[in-house]
DNA sequence: CTGAAAGCGCTAACAG
DNA sequence: CTGTTAGCGCTTTCAG
């Protein structure tokens, strides 16, 4: 023992892996961790397996097909042993490759059928930013989301949630206002440009993330006009540098969403064998934070007076 | 062959890993995710290695002590071939866990000595953000960064660009306008406060990250300053949402560096023994960004027909 | 309760 | 060039 110490002996992890049969890490499914509500989770992810004495395998999968690929590859299975997923992914022929002897997984601020998660209610809070926007007396409020057809299920519930608090205010939603920013500051402006330059401006936008809501941001500004005075802004995330442009957003914890997510992995990995194996989802909460880029609209604003 | 295709067979890594003595997997050791510029590192690195084929095994350590740490526990050194790393870290005492026979090593945004390295001039970088401000007639010009007591290089570099560009104009740099930022958005807005209530306001402000810019930025707007009108701003990094704010800042390629640096230990790991071994270092180009947060100074802006 | 031995599933080096 | 065999360095089981 002192003689391994003074050696600087340190065992040999693969001699240890395919004795014990266990690899001791853990693999991050992620989409793109310069977005950063993914860089976020995995960095909460990371430090409880970390914490825990696993190692985190990072996989990067780009794309709408790759996770799918990823996975029916499974050459992940036999490195580690379990997956915490961030990745948004269609609903379709998923639970083939996961549910046969593969490692357990736990979603991470997504949603997979039969898989435990760890997220918002998106549905909820895409109703209630929206709201938020109905109640200040907007009637045209846009939507800057993603193309539907990708069927990321998370971008499916905030849409959702938008149209259920239109409906409920008895206005109609308008597929002209409802637009793909990609999920990028750069698509959001582009998005909005779109907005702008396709007739009935709206008076108010609901954007599925901070970065995109930035992005129009800018392109409402450039355009001359001003926020919240002839359009009303809302963001979801609550992005750190969203607070200090005063964006009215969605917050969620991020981070946290991560943290919980690895340690219902490593609680399900660690409890192996000893009877409950239930895939538990957890839900956590969000919050409005209305700060300076949300007003009444105008048109609601001076109406008495005004004609109609 | 069939028969392996039909029982959806995949090979044992770490049986593999054990015979072949190679773990095809390299290390990426990065201080949080949930800084910008880590993040984009990461993704790009990502990238890079894992089309190489290799593993990415993530090790997040925050906090100045820990690199050493985790360098001094030598554990890694039988999980990874290689590594790239993206902590900032004091150049002492790490040479000695670095050179004996540990993996290789690619620094990606950080200088350590000894190691090869991808990064920008930072000292140059800062030296044309704050030459930006003294053009513009500023004479009392503020640093937001970090603390230097806590030995990052990076931030070591650019505060002598920094002063470089004021020495270089006649201007003396003033200890009471350099502080501590910590790198993040909060800690920028909190500097920036800090330099509101010290007495003599700087007219223009050199912020060592967008982050910290625009933590500042809002401090500024709540007390009821103007940017650029009462004070300039310039920042570091381009950070896409930087671009959002109008924020004028100095670009660096991020994702490239994290990109190139993985290319770099890859290249190195494949041509193991076929002779050139040299640690090649690689500076990439940065671009100041001129924007909407810096303006002539007023007291420069009005010289014709004042007393001065 | 301590100590020896038999694999874990591959790779690489050997003989045929 | 193909087929066989001896380890890689642990863990775990079994005998002492």
């Amino acid at each position: 023992m002192e003689a391994a110490e003074e050696l600087h002996y340190v065992a040999d992890l693969n001699a240890s892996r395919l004795a014990a049969g266990r690899t001791l890490s853990v693999g991050l499914l992620v989409n793109n961790l310069s977005k950063w509500f993914m860089a976020q989770v995995v960095s909460g992810a990371e430090a409880v397996v970390a914490a825990a004495g696993y190692d985190v395998v990072l996989y990067q999968t780009e794309g709408a097909a790759e996770p799918r690929t990823f996975l029916a590859a499974s050459a992940y299975r036999k490195r580690v042993d379990g997956l915490v997923i961030v990745v948004p992914s269609p609903p379709s022929e998923l639970a083939d490759h996961l549910l046969d002897g593969a490692p357990p997984a736990v979603t991470a601020g997504v949603r997979w059928p039969g898989l435990a998660s760890v997220r918002v209610d998106d549905r909820a809070a895409a109703a209630t930013a929206t709201r938020h926007l109905v109640n200040l007396g907007h009637e045209r409020i846009a939507l800057i989301g993603d193309d539907p057809r990708e069927g990321n299920p998370q971008a499916g519930d905030r849409r959702e949630g938008y149209r259920d608090a239109l409906t409920a205010a008895g206005l109609r939603p308008d597929p002209g206002l409802d637009v793909d920013g990609g999920f990028t500051a750069r698509g959001g402006a582009e998005a909005m440009a779109r907005l702008l330059s396709a007739g009935t401006l709206p008076t108010a936008v609901f954007s599925m993330s901070d970065e995109m809501a930035l992005g129009a941001l800018r392109t409402i500004r450039l355009a001359g006009l001003s926020i919240p005075g002839d359009v009303s802004l809302v963001g979801f995330d609550d992005h750190e540098l969203a607070g200090c442009t005063e964006l009215s957003t969605i917050h969620q914890p991020a981070r946290q969403i991560g943290e919980v997510a690895a340690r219902l992995l490593i609680e399900r990995l660690t409890a192996a064998g000893s009877g409950h194996d239930e895939a538990r989802s957890v839900v956590l909460d969000t919050r409005l934070r209305v700060r300076a880029t949300t007003a009444p609209c105008r048109a609601v604003r001076q109406p008495a007076g005004a004609p109609a």
